[in-house]
RNA sequence: GGGCAAAUACCAGAGUGGACAAAUGGGGCAGACUGUAAAUCUGCUGGCUUUCGCCUUCGGUGGUUCGAAUCCAUCUUUGCCCA
């Protein structure tokens, strides 16, 4: 694998570039959708081809471990193949599960001992382990099996957390090199940062990782729970000091103005749960604002869903006709509501990469953040 | 014509002398959600008040009682049964 940087805005760090995998290029600045359990919910692959237009996918080793398991993987010929998606994908760790399992989980300097949340079965993860199992799924993108503490998590925590992530990558890589894709084509591996919110840990953190001859680095531990503002420095820490030729992932966020703001301080990919999770929940995500689909006043507008939106189900979608099939219990407004957000934020960071190409990115960003985050 | 049963908040439905502005569901109204244990979760849902509290409610009317959604009488309506 290996990363074109094509472009730098030369009044912020954001960055325009081509990540070229196996299954294909990626543009970045990139948004990828969840599809945890080899999935993303709600929508059909052909939707997300067509419709979203994404890039890659993401599928998260914990989940896949436990359902359908490695060997249902392995004789399908890898996640891909099982799924029917020809794109990249990239896989979490489980790292994000060490964080939000907390209570049916137990930390080592081994690896985490997991119950199972769907029969309470008992399961260890190491750095090891891991990097096998997503050598069965056949990830175009591994993750490093990292801790990821809460926001809240204090400085001498925060320490011991992160010396132990440290521990693991190192493990990770070793593993990672003295294995190999078991389906022919390159995996690359992306060691994470960590370090909360302390500047001189993420620093640390940044240039630790920076040490290994990685196709890309990640920024984990962030949005779980400390302030936007301390996050934003983060990145701007890690990124100073992170490799500047080769893509950059901040893990799990966030909200389209997250997005903005971690794409101006020079980060290149993005994941997050929000345009499906939230879109489940009826809030869809738009260039004006974010609408909750629940409400009362939507219930007699036939305007469409979002004139002159990122997918063809903009159009022809009444906002009021969505509402009903909220109130209605409709799998179809699940669907709906999904399909919109991702298109959305695909095309929110294609219109991104389009400007820092252009050389309009600030103008664009400072109009574009102050619209996408009022309430309608 | 006779007998029996029942009428509770938007709906369904508990409650059968004080702890009842009244359980629980549903519906309604809002909110939350950031590497998915999430088609989930939380709050509110008689009126006034920030809280305390006050006021009006359990088919209608009239009683009994210190006190009634709960007991009595009667009327109305509904359901079932017998003619």
């Amino acid at each position: 694998m290996c990363y074109t940087l094509e472009c730098t805005d030369p009044r912020t760090a954001a960055r325009a570039g081509v990540l070229h995998t196996a299954h294909g290029d990626i543009r970045t600045p990139i948004f990828m959708p969840v599809g945890t359990v080899g999935s993303v919910k709600g929508v059909h692959f052909r939707e997300l081809r067509e419709e979203v237009q994404a890039q890659i996918i993401l599928g998260n080793t914990y989940h896949l471990y436990l359902r359908p398991g490695t060997e249902v993987l392995k004789a399908a010929g890898g996640l891909h193949r099982f799924i029917g998606w020809d794109r990249p994908i990239l896989t979490d760790s489980g790292g994000f599960q060490v964080f939000s399992l907390t209570g049916i989980r137990k930390l080592k300097e081994q690896g985490c001992e997991f119950r199972s949340h769907i029969d309470g079965s008992k399961h260890l993860f190491t750095p090891e382990n891991v990097i096998d199992t997503q050598r069965a799924i056949g990830a175009d993108i591994m993750m490093a099996f990292d801790e990821c503490p809460p926001g809240t998590a204090d400085r001498s925590y925060a320490r011991k957390s992160l010396d132990l992530t440290h521990r693991w990558l190192e493990r990770c890589w070793r593993q990672y090199e003295g294995t190999e894709s078991l389906y022919g084509y390159h995996q690359s591996l992306f060691p994470i940062v960590q370090g909360c919110v302390y500047p001189d840990l993420r620093r640390e953190s940044a240039e630790f990782v920076s040490r290994f001859p990685a196709d890309g680095y990640a920024i984990g531990g962030l949005a779980v729970g400390e302030p936007t503002e301390q996050m934003y420095e983060m990145i701007e820490v890690v990124n100073a000091v992170l490799p500047a030729d080769r893509p950059r992932y901040l893990m799990g966020v966030g909200t389209p103005l997250n997005l903005l703001e971690a794409i101006e301080r020079g980060v290149d990919m993005f994941d997050c749960v929000m345009p499906t999770r939230n879109g489940r929940n009826a809030m869809l995500f738009t260039a004006n604002g974010v609408m909750n689909l629940r409400n009362a006043k939507w219930a007699t507008d036939f305007s469409p869903l979002e004139a002159g939106g990122a997918c063809s189900l903009d159009e022809v979608t009444t906002r009021a006709y969505l509402h009903h099939l909220f109130k209605a219990g409709e799998l179809l407004a699940l669907q709906i509501a999904s399909i919109h957000n991702l298109a959305f934020y695909l095309r929110l960071v294609g219109e991104a990469r389009k400007h820092i190409l252009a050389g309009d990115f600030v103008e664009w960003k400072r109009e574009t953040a102050e619209r996408v985050s009022r309430r309608l």
